[in-house]
RNA sequence: GUGCUUGUAGCUCAAUGGUUAGAGCGCCUGACUGUGACUCAGGAGGUUGUGGGUUCGAGACCCAUCAGGCACCCCA
């Protein structure tokens, strides 16, 4: 005998009482994102390996499954999010915005298995591409609650953060676009290891060339691409090789030599972003204290503003601002977000659903014009979940048990006039005894048994077992009907 | 990626370092060759996750590896 062969890890089988339910689950969420106006879509699994490098943060970028196949570097999707804008930019530029787009599939993430976490799940999510900040962003969270109070989870929170805010915050420091992208994205660590680990890991990332590397003192752009150049020369490295001319690696160079920002800067954003990062709880509180924290650093914020209106909104969308909640430390691996974020909790720890704003994807990606756009994915496993197993459905399911070989056919033909009426039938392909069948019929909890013998094969007739009531009658197969 | 924990029959679990690894449930067959939940009898099913090591002797101890779970990290 060999040896079974286990499922790949982080994967899983899902048996047929379970999948009753996730399919059940993931029906109803896509019947209530329809309702809001969400059009069906499907896209490939597989995708360039490319269209994930840039835009997904480090993080999930090293969960990406990859592959070379026929010489083409191949990736399985690890969200949704990316393909559509793909696919938006590739066929869908020539219809009318607002586009509402609902999808449900697989993705995959190299991830640490866990209860809740496999590295394949189902996304179910949407996004409204054309659809502007701040109603856009509120119907997203509200439909998000929408679908998941259809399915009967209550209690989750709703946990909201702003990229932006953090954007114009370090924007009007003055610090560069790298420094920048780095800072806004190290929300989260600098919430677990403290400013100093963020701090050190700026200046390794960002900050002062290695020792020995520092360009000589004193000398101004000019100068220095001269030197530089003279010293490339000197080692005999030939620039024109490569598909850069050489003005531009020196002054890529130059750039990475130079130290970036000065330090005060950046301590000083280090400060206001810890601070606006410990900002956290229920919006009444939250919000007063992150307009203190602005006008502090004399910001005037538009992402503030917008914040409050996304706010309101929700309020008119009938959302309870008791189970909203403001941290602007939220960080979300995903880098293509730029304003809103939005995630959503289950009333444990269970991230239920994530989401935000996008608004750079759509010309990063080779869309003709800049388009504005928002989405949020839940993860149909982890909400199937938490919803109680529905009652089965109202299915009559009969089994038809032929006594020897030669009732076979005729208890096909039986089988076939109950499907026709309705009934769920299957025949036994064992060849048991009427008793072990209906022992059997018993055990599965099926409703009916239709005995057919020599006796019935030649009148045209069967005997019909109700097994609850033990009730038994024979009855002509025309009067299947009346069953 | 980090730390911890658990892997023995299809399932739930036994077995002080010591004979041929057991039980319950489940499964199959029959008693009952055309009538269910009980009962009885019989049967199938194991390289103790895998590979090394220690030992006279390993399911047990050690190492590695694979898989599940938990807490981080991150996410859905």
């Amino acid at each position: 005998m060999s040896s079974p062969i286990e499922a790949v890890r982080g994967m899983r089988d899902v048996l047929p009482s379970e999948q009753r339910n996730t399919a059940q689950v993931r029906a109803i969420l896509e019947r209530v994102l329809a309702q809001h106006g969400y059009a069906p879509i499907d896209l490939p699994i597989v995708e360039q390996r490319e269209l994930y490098l840039r835009k997904l943060g480090e993080e999930l970028v090293g969960k990406v499954y990859e592959f070379s196949f026929g010489g083409r570097d191949l990736a399985l999707r690890p969200e949704w999010t990316a393909s559509v804008l793909r696919a938006y930019v590739a066929t869908m530029q020539d219809q009318p915005l607002p586009l509402r787009l609902i999808y449900s599939g697989p993705v995959f993430r190299y991830e640490r298995p866990q209860r809740g976490t496999y590295r394949q799940f189902t996304q179910v999510g949407v996004e409204l591409v054309g659809g502007p900040s701040p109603r856009a962003d509120a119907e997203a969270v509200a439909v998000a609650c929408a679908g998941l109070d259809a399915v009967g989870v209550g209690g989750y929170r709703v946990v909201l953060g702003h990229i932006g805010l953090i954007r114009e915050l370090l924007a009007s420091l003055g610090l560069e676009e790298r420094t920048q992208g780095v800072l806004a994205w190290s929300m989260e660590r600098m919430r677990a290891e403290g400013v100093a680990a963020l701090r050190e890991r700026i200046s390794e990332t960002m900050g002062t060339p290695p020792p020995g590397l520092e360009l000589p003192p004193g000398l101004d752009e000019g100068q220095a691409a001269g030197w530089l150049l003279g010293m490339l020369d000197a080692m005999r490295i030939d620039l024109s090789t490569g598909t850069r001319d050489p003005q531009d690696v020196v002054a890529r160079l130059l750039r990475k030599l130079r130290r970036g920002d000065p330090q005060p800067q950046i301590d000083r954003a280090l400060d206001l972003l810890y601070r606006l990062g410990q900002l956290r709880g229920s919006p009444d509180v939250a919000m007063p204290q992150v307009a203190a924290l602005l006008a502090e650093a004399g910001l005037e914020s538009a992402a503030y503003a917008e914040l409050r209106a996304i706010l309101a909104l929700l309020a008119d969308h009938g959302i309870d601002h008791g189970r909203v909640e403001i941290d602007l430390g939220l960080g979300r691996g995903l880098h293509y977000y730029t304003g809103l974020i939005f995630e959503i909790y289950d009333g444990d720890q269970m991230q239920l659903c994530g989401g935000g704003r996008y608004d750079d994807l759509v010309s990063a990606l080779g869309g003709r014009q800049p388009t504005p756009a928002v989405g949020f994915a839940y993860g149909l496993e982890r909400v199937a979940a938490l919803v109680a197993a529905a009652a089965p459905p109202d299915e009559r399911v009969a089994l038809v048990a032929p006594i020897s070989d030669d009732d076979y056919a005729y208890a096909l033909e039986v089988a076939r006039r109950l499907r026709e009426r309705g009934f769920i039938a299957t025949v036994d392909v064992r060849g048991r005894s009427v008793a072990t069948n209906l022992r059997d019929a018993a055990r599965r909890g099926v409703g009916y048994l239709a005995v057919v013998g020599d006796a019935e094969r030649t009148q045209g007739t069967l005997v019909w077992r109700t097994l609850a009531s033990r009730d038994e009658r024979r009855v002509t197969l025309d009067a299947i009907d009346t069953l």
